[in-house]
DNA sequence: ATGGTTGTTACACAA
């Protein structure tokens, strides 16, 4: 089962990328983050068409919204709703007995700092939320946490470590915020695992640059985690940052990052 | 130290 994470920042402007994205990769299972829709405007028939008829849908009006999209069918599943503002931000499914858990993760204004910002505390609060459900967890049993968490935890998850540690994304708060979810799950994180530090990984360059691959100034925002439970089913080698995606045209910020699942 | 772009929306805002 191949599955991909991708922050789409809209999926009714994208949707023929989103086509030719899950030809091309022959993804079984996409999460969705930034659809920017109500669920009943989301592209339902556009997925069929694709071969992905299975959505689980969370959406809103204009902002955020997640959705999950599957070739293979979907049980229910419990969310891990740690949005304290009701935003659509978390969507799940149970896929091939996998609980699927999708987040798009606030991305936490400007200032770093919980009393002078409302948008980085709800942030923080958001992760601290997730911490305690994923300390609850029975860690045998199969579980996939993916996204856009917002946070490049590592030194090599951003295009210079030094100037990143003071803008919001990697400042050292939010790193040991994201390493103390982690922890709680016994998560592993499969991209970064499949690519060794000190390799540098990507997978979001800002739209503020004429040329993403001259400015390089990427970080990786997207994560895909999986439970010890899980993390024996993840296959060697396939993890893939595809970053050709960012340089298609009209593209999203994010590109997609997939991995493939022996379940 | 600053500014650069994009999407949705409605006459900014969030990222």
């Amino acid at each position: 089962m191949r599955l991909a994470t991708w922050n789409i920042n809209s999926v009714r402007l994208r949707i023929d990328q989103v086509a030719r994205f899950v030809a091309e990769s022959g993804t079984d299972v996409l999460c969705l983050q930034e659809i920017k829709c109500l669920e009943d405007q989301f592209p339902r028939n556009a997925f069929a068409e694709m071969g992905l008829p299975h959505l689980r849908i969370a959406g809103q009006k204009g902002w955020h919204g997640v959705a999950i999209a599957s070739r293979l069918p979907m049980e229910p599943s419990d969310t891990f709703n740690a949005c304290k503002l009701g935003h659509a931000r978390c969507v799940s499914a149970r896929i091939a007995g996998v609980d699927v858990q999708n987040f798009y993760i606030p991305a936490g204004g400007d200032v770093p700092d919980r009393a002078l910002n409302p948008k980085f505390d709800h942030k923080m609060d958001f992760y601290e939320r997730l911490t305690e459900t994923a300390r609850a967890l029975d860690r045998s049993r199969p579980l996939l946490m993916c996204g856009d968490f917002n946070i490049a935890p590592s030194e090599y998850d951003v295009w210079n470590h030094r100037y990143m540690s003071k803008v919001v994304s990697h400042t050292p708060i939010e790193v040991e915020t994201l390493n103390r979810l982690q922890a709680a799950g016994g998560f592993a994180d499969v991209v970064r695992d499949a690519f060794p530090e000190p390799q540098k990984l990507a997978s979001w360059w800002s739209y503020r640059a004429v040329d993403f691959r001259k400015s390089n100034r990427g970080l990786r925002l997207d994560h895909i985690w999986t439970s010890p439970g899980l993390t024996p089913a993840v296959v060697p080698g396939t993890a893939t940052i595809h970053e050709p995606v960012r340089a298609w045209e009209q593209p999203s910020d994010h590109c997609p990052i997939t991995v493939d699942l022996d379940v």
